[in-house]
DNA sequence: GAAAAACTACTACGTATCTAGTAACATTCC
DNA sequence: GGAATGTTACTAGATACGTAGTAGTTTTTC
């Protein structure tokens, strides 16, 4: 399978961030978010040629029937923070996600809801990883 | 206290990798290195381009007496990754690391002493949570 | 329906990054 | 010491990225 997964820059992700939260918008829509959130937003143009860049690369459809025309995502937000994890745990910490988790636990600022959360995955993958998975039965000879 | 990392770029950060690991080299052991590590490995005079940066914003100190110059670390391994990380964190996750860990947790792949030593780790934290300092020990009533 | 406002397409420019070459300089080896 | 080899300094080009303007088109408003 081809991956697929559009490369989007850092410039890009900010405006991603604002559709999927929106659900869908205009360019307008898009910089006025913008503005609201931050003090230093780009140029309404700026905030488009982002949205056609994404669009070019299909990060974004675009419905052109609509007047003015309207963005929405397309790919979802849990797919390209995957692939931009998967990418930052290869560059930087070499695929080592043990170094990466352990670095979070001990320094990152998390709540202690946070923290029981974690406990809970971990329990639960610790349980399929003994007798769950059908795939790795092991059949001694 | 000025943050004074610096910003080191994708294809230094490869440099800066096989220097941690050699401890120090010339251009020359970096670039064998790379050589033997993976396949495509870039020029010796790129190398060269990206050590003399990496000394430029002071990410490596050069020792000019010897020759060919001996290149060394400048910044330590884990103050770099941590940089990187938070960057990453706050960029991609908007500094939410609770997500940003259960993805890892269920998605990424941790031996079982991975999942052994978050857990400790975790532990630890909420230890340390309740009583504030590590000597005290809270006794339930 | 004409003026005003909003929107879109196309182009452009500065900076960063990656890559590597060329020429000059130093070292080594007969 | 002179040729061969290795090293360094300087330069350069290609691509990506962030930013935004201008001109032309569409829509809205009297």
């Amino acid at each position: 399978m081809p991956n697929g997964m559009p490369d989007i820059t850092p410039a890009e992700l900010r405006i991603m961030k604002v559709i999927w939260r929106l659900g869908a918008g205009t360019v307008r829509d898009v910089r006025d978010a913008l503005v609201r959130d931050g003090g230093d937003a780009p140029a309404y143009t700026t905030v488009m040629t982002l949205m056609n860049q994404l669009a070019a690369k299909c990060a974004l459809h675009v419905d052109r029937e609509r007047q003015p025309f309207v963005y929405r995502p397309a790919v979802r937000r849990e797919k390209v923070l995957g692939y931009r994890l998967q990418q930052f745990l290869n560059t930087v910490f070499d695929g080592q996600a043990g170094e990466l988790v352990l670095r979070l636990v001990e320094e990152a600022d998390l709540s202690p809801e946070d923290l029981k959360r974690i406990e809970a995955r971990i329990e639960q993958r610790e349980q399929s990883e003994r007798g769950g998975s059908p795939e790795s039965r092991e059949e001694p000879s």
